[in-house]
DNA sequence: GTGTGATGTCAGCAAGCGCTGATGAGTCAG
DNA sequence: CTGACTCATCAGCGCTTGCTGACATCACAC
């Protein structure tokens, strides 16, 4: 059994990460979520800095919501958004696994072909 | 500063940004890229890895090519894959900006009614 | 040369995603 | 109360994406 049959012993929920790279895949949610890491911004400023529709910000800050990367908090007619400090903890350790430059592992190679049959 | 009328000085290239946050938002895709980051590998060993079918496999490996994230090194009938090491680079410092807790940022609220209307 | 195995590519299908317009709830000014 | 404003939700549409099966290509063993 080489490491091959290994099955991934790094990451523990892979979907979840890969839900979390999912929220920041789209240039709008992008923007949205570096605006946000920035400083509060209600609708109305993120209407104004993406130059988007308010529905589509407020489809994008609702996905954003349920996937708990960011929090609303409602004041008077206006609806305050920051970004959660954590929200991307496991996307942040898992890029960073990925990013380091592995010059030894690049140049393993595991033997390939299936020994008996 | 206000930088809400600022319109998002930090990142050069969101879209480029946001195309690699994508490469990694699919649970195959991050597991063949988890794989590669650790060793070279063939597509039997990520058929063997993933479980998936080795069209699916292939497919993913043709956009993570495509999209300068591995290459392929063909040798004899098999085809080894290894990550490029910078490949994430701009995903992994645009990640840094938002995972890092920012207390002072997340207590401004920029003024929001617009001022003349 | 022939057979087997590994790999890439193509067309087709289903599902998810993002944008839009319309609508309703809630809030503040007059 | 009425009007203006902010925001959320819904249904609909189009695009993209991922998976599958079928087929072609290339290399190695005999």
């Amino acid at each position: 059994m080489s490491p091959v049959s290994v099955p991934m012993p790094t990451l523990p929920v892979r979907a979840e990460v890969a839900s979390q790279f999912a929220l920041l895949a789209d240039p709008l949610r992008l923007k949205i979520v570096e605006a946000l890491s920035r400083e509060q911004l209600c609708t109305c400023h993120l209407v104004d800095i993406t130059g988007a529709r308010q529905t589509a910000i407020s489809n994008h800050l609702r996905l954003l919501r349920e996937a708990g990367a960011v929090v609303s908090e409602p004041e008077g007619r206006y609806t305050w958004y920051r970004l959660v400090p954590g929200a991307f903890t496991e996307a942040l350790r898992a890029l960073s696994g990925f990013a380091h430059d592995g010059p030894d592992a690049a140049h393993l190679r595991p033997a390939c072909a299936t020994p008996v049959g």
